[in-house]
DNA sequence: TGGGGTGGTGACAACACGGTCACGGCAGCT
DNA sequence: AGCTGCCGTGACCGTGTTGTCACCACCCCA
């Protein structure tokens, strides 16, 4: 676990990197803001310990850095300044905790482990191929940049061309994943369908089509 | 945001979800283990407030079982046992926030914000997209720097649309993130919900409608 | 050269989906 | 009690989608 500790004070500051060592987990140490903005521009850290009492450029504001970066680091405010108002104003900030000093150690370690423990997103698969790209998290195709607007049942065709990759898909696949299993199987809908999409789609042609076979990008 | 709060005494759990409803969001409950895992069995929450003693099934087994199931669900315990060994267990134990009693209100508030932040995607304290900008913990909204007046539910709406950040949001999900368990699954609120926050977001139209599948920012 | 089979295109009408609106119940406040 | 704002319901309506069908353009083979 990468984690990058940020305390101006030299004793507490190699006290904490000393016992955050001792648990297992990689430390590395900044003594101001500044130097804590040039870390996390170029490592990516777990967890940043950052207290908000700062020289130069204050807590506050490394904070707010990071969480617009939305990366995925996580970060725990540490300070003196311990009324409930004090705690909320940091939590606003989007802080993921707040450890009023004094504190005990061991309930830091249990934090850092707390927060470090949610694994991070998984980025959503977005399929392209040939100029057109499709991102079905967020419904929408584009091709060449400019933006498609597919119904859904062209949209659903389309994607499941891409996933094949290449692969030749028959009509009757195209029916059973496409359409639901009351369709009728002697419809014309899927040439009708694959038309108007294709129509969509412009030159040169994405879509190929294997004779007696199906269709393919 | 959808909460389930786990808490055995009947005055504090009402107290809290009653302040909590005030707060935007919507609240389930339940009163003893048993029933709180019947709850995460079959509603997706955000955050669970968990106190830790509890008649039946303990807290911790609770605990336990939501982090086996490796669900985004982040698990706040709330608990009368507040020495540093207590809170360092619950959090060894899974627990994502540990809030010892008696708490401020103000500040479970403010870390379940930041528990909910942390979902899958990390999210930013204020949210911003196409001019609207709107602040969680202030429950404040505004369009080109126009504050806006936005009911409860319409600001959860808004939310939760900006929160996916351009990914499509289907009605089930709305419904199940924003309304609670009592509501209707066949209900029509959505759309009159929808139509009403977006003809006071007025033009040039922010929420798109994906046909078959939801809306987008 | 003609015919059967395969696939593409355009017109069209049914229809389901989503937007809007008015109404009324309900809770909070004065 | 009366008022007000919120919000869930149901009805209505416009419109985009889509299944069907007729027709055409090929290709292969006799």
């Amino acid at each position: 676990m990468r984690v990058l500790v940020v305390e101006d004070h030299p004793r507490l500051a190699t006290a904490l990197a000393e016992g955050l060592r001792r648990e297992g987990m990689a430390i590395d140490l900044a003594f101001d803001g500044t130097e804590a903005l040039a870390h996390v521009a170029v490592n990516r850290y777990d967890v940043v310990v950052l207290d908000r009492d700062l020289p130069g450029v204050p807590g506050d504001q490394v904070c707010r850095a990071l969480v617009d970066q939305r990366c995925e680091t996580r970060v725990l405010m540490l300070t003196a300044a311990s009324t409930i108002r004090d705690r909320v104003e940091g939590l606003e900030l989007g802080a993921d905790d707040y450890l009023p000093k004094p504190f005990d150690f061991t309930e830091l370690v249990a934090r850092i482990r707390a927060l470090a423990r949610r694994a991070v997103a998984p980025v959503p698969p977005t399929l392209s191929c040939a100029g057109v790209t499709l991102d079905p998290s967020r419904r929408a195709a584009s091709r060449h940049g400019r933006p498609l607007e597919l119904s859904p049942k062209e949209f659903a065709l389309l994607e499941c061309l891409l996933a094949a990759d290449g692969r030749v898909v028959s009509s009757e696949e195209l029916l059973e994943r496409v359409w639901d299993e009351t369709t009728n199987p002697f419809t014309g809908t899927v040439k009708s369908t694959m038309s108007r999409l294709r129509a969509k789609l412009g030159e040169p042609p994405v879509i190929h089509t294997v004779r007696e076979g199906g269709y393919r990008v």
